[in-house]
DNA sequence: GAGCGGATTTTGATGACTCAAAATAAGAAT
DNA sequence: ATTCTTATTTTGAGTCATCAAAATCCGCTC
């Protein structure tokens, strides 16, 4: 079995190589590692030993397949952590991720099997981001964000890319969460800011950095179903979604 | 932070000094950690540095009340996440243990009040373990046994003492369950016997060691009040309590 | 094309945990 | 009391993941 640190590694090139495509540089993963570039040398040959990633001395690291099927096994394990943590134990979204980073190492397929039925096999977990499938399979993102789409049409938020809790708890209090119904209304290039109107109310104008970490699908688009385990939701003390 | 090696050299420590009061021997610690004695002595003077154990060279180890604080920490966690795979995840009580084994070293204060809430303050998890509370006490246990107990007097299963997946099977097939109402019709020294009467019919006859394992309490006698949680268990796929 | 600078790799060490096997102590047996 | 037995402790070594700092490489500037 791969160790939790092995697991972490895998994790954050997975994610590093979604928002990057291509090889990830030394010291780029020692920065998302938070350990000094010696480290993540030593760690990737032992990575690249255990076929998990292809690795180039001073080109850059990426993930085998194998390596890409065990960093989504981790993905999975840690995004239906958070939407249990959310709906059924009642936390808050804003806090899940941290407790998910634990618990992603300790869960038997038995239980994640169980877990995913309480939760009737959602398809993505508080933050909007897509649950892998068993079988490693993730659904396309949507690739607009507040900054990227049309003006003054409705769109829906569809994933929140950022998981600092500070954050989430501005993204929860602007009511920008994912499901929201909203539509830019204008950008200042100059002023480097988006305004954003939501269809239940109210407005909030955001930097275009903070714009751009809300991904958007088009309102009235598929795969925002009915929010998985929703009959369960109504009792539990669910917050948010 | 302790190690989760740490807390579980303290985990077993505690049970083993409830089971036999007084001093550990470095032997029997080995065989419990399954590690080699120079392991134990090793390890053991690491907690004796860090004030959680009393240890004597030669003689044995005995935790501190820090230590033993420590111990409980994780027994309720333990306990806890245990009733809460039966419960709310719907796994079988026979195999939490594993499970939690695991669970137990990740768990944050934070998520931890939120599973006691939603299991509404237990008492005892699915095996009749006390839970210990938040403030380090623990339920005083009944010393009574099938083995122990009168005949022909009606009693109630408080807890199993044996946390295997094959012997927790058995128990639950036999139907000697915690909760479960039962007598000890006869006792027989010579076929080293014990045969149990279920109150709900059916019976049961085991080796006085099996015996040994169930716990009882005098029928009535408090502490069996509504299983805790009980609203929530009609709706999860809560099998067995 | 010689040299510079920043990223990367190497090297040597450390801490936590473990094993194997040799050394030791303490109690039991003769 | 001397020896034997057995548990315990010590010693030496290995693995995993890490850091600090020295060595190396590559592309870019002048």
């Amino acid at each position: 079995m791969a160790s939790r640190t092995i697991e972490n590694y895998l994790k954050q090139l997975y994610l590093e190589q979604e928002a990057v495509p291509g090889e990830v540089a030394m010291g780029r993963l020692a920065t998302i590692m938070s350990v000094v570039p010696g480290t993540a040398t030593a760690m990737v040959k032992a990575l690249a030993d255990a076929r998990l990633v292809h690795y180039s001395p001073r080109a850059g690291v990426r993930l085998t397949e194998a390596g890409k099927q065990l960093a989504l096994h981790v993905l999975r394990r840690h995004r239906l952590v958070e939407l249990l943590l959310v709906k059924v134990l009642g936390l808050d979204w804003s806090e899940v991720h941290e407790e998910a980073e634990e618990l992603e190492h300790v869960i038997s397929d038995k239980l994640l099997d169980r877990i995913d039925a309480l939760l009737g096999y959602p398809e993505v977990d508080p933050h909007g981001d897509p649950i892998p499938t068993a079988g490693g399979g993730v659904q396309a993102v949507s690739a607009e964000t507040l900054v990227s789409c049309p003006l003054g049409i409705r769109v829906r938020i569809a994933r929140v890319l950022d998981q600092e809790p500070r954050f989430l708890q501005f993204v929860e209090a602007s009511g920008l969460v994912p499901g929201a119904r909203v539509e830019v209304a204008e950008r200042d290039a100059q002023a480097d800011a988006v305004r954003v109107v939501l269809a239940r109310g109210g407005e909030q104008t955001l930097s275009t950095a903070a714009a751009g970490k809300f991904q958007v699908r088009a309102e009235g688009a598929e795969s925002m179903e009915a929010p998985a385990g929703a009959s369960l939701a109504e009792e539990a003390p669910a917050h948010h979604f």
